[in-house]
DNA sequence: ATAATTTAGGAGAATAAACTCTTTAAACCA
DNA sequence: TGGTTTAAAGAGTTTATTCTCCTAAATTAT
């Protein structure tokens, strides 16, 4: 798999965030059960994009997360960084030890440019552009197969 | 990570034996000595790539495996849908149930375009392609680095 | 035949990833 | 002050992947 599954969750929620029109604070519990998610998994996944600056928290009620910058400033690259790192665009598809430019793999190459189709997209894509589709088009983002955020 | 290991694995060792120029069997346990690859773990992945009719086995002393076919004509993409399956270019990267056409989900249609970049890379690229690269460049491959078969 | 070599097959251990639960700390409200 | 709401932190559980080991079956050599 590309992505891991928090990763992915990650995304979601935060693309859900971008998705709400409301500026507030919402808290997880309720993010994790439109997106069906644990909510308990999803804290865990969300605190690592508030320890990156991504998101910011608030404790107490009417607490939450919420996203510290604009969503069109955001995107998914960021937010795959902060969950899987970046051995997705750094490491060699054969994951052989030493791997490099002076002495590289046979595959090496190749894959230096599927991966950079990978870059391009996650780079080239933000979530303010991400939910606008997914709204206009009434995509696929919730538990129920839908867009509908609030 | 975009394959596994147990699908790394098999693309080094289908590529040792496209780089090998005898034609006869040569034992699982020499070749996982070589890649330094457990021998008894390598046992199970080729088996898959076995039944897949990618390799033929033979068993008895002066046994081991060989590549059914010509290198020229055994691309990576065989390999890896032979062991990690085709999930990888079938699957949405989100991993939303049910993202498809009818009802895609934001990304689906970038991630289709990074995908096939990596389908690509995957059908074009033949094991022979490869060894011959390897070899002539001498890159890496076995454990001690190089590109050195028997 | 008997022993040696090799793949096949399956059970099991070790590790990592995914997920759950409990406790703690911060913030709010009555 | 005391109770409620929420994220943070960490321990624990489950599941999947990776890897090891043992036995069986096929083939060869003596």
């Amino acid at each position: 798999m590309l992505l891991s599954k928090a990763c992915v969750y990650g995304i979601r929620a935060s693309l859900f965030l971008a998705a709400r029109d409301a500026k507030g604070y919402i808290s997880i519990r309720q993010m994790g059960e439109k997106l069906d998610i644990s909510p308990h998994f999803l804290t865990k996944i969300l605190q690592q994009l508030t320890e990156d600056g991504l998101l910011e928290s608030y404790k107490g009620p009417n607490g939450g997360v919420r996203l510290t910058r604009s969503g069109e400033e955001i995107t998914i690259m960021e937010i795959v960084k902060a969950i899987d790192g970046d051995k997705l665009l750094t490491e060699c598809a054969l994951g052989l030890p030493g791997c490099g430019v002076q002495k590289p793999c046979p595959i090496h190459e190749k894959w230096a440019d599927a991966r950079e189709g990978i870059r391009k997209m996650l780079e080239g894509t933000t979530l303010k552009e991400m939910a606008k589709k997914g709204k206009d088009l009434d995509l696929r983002l919730t538990a129920d197969g839908g867009f509908d955020i609030d």
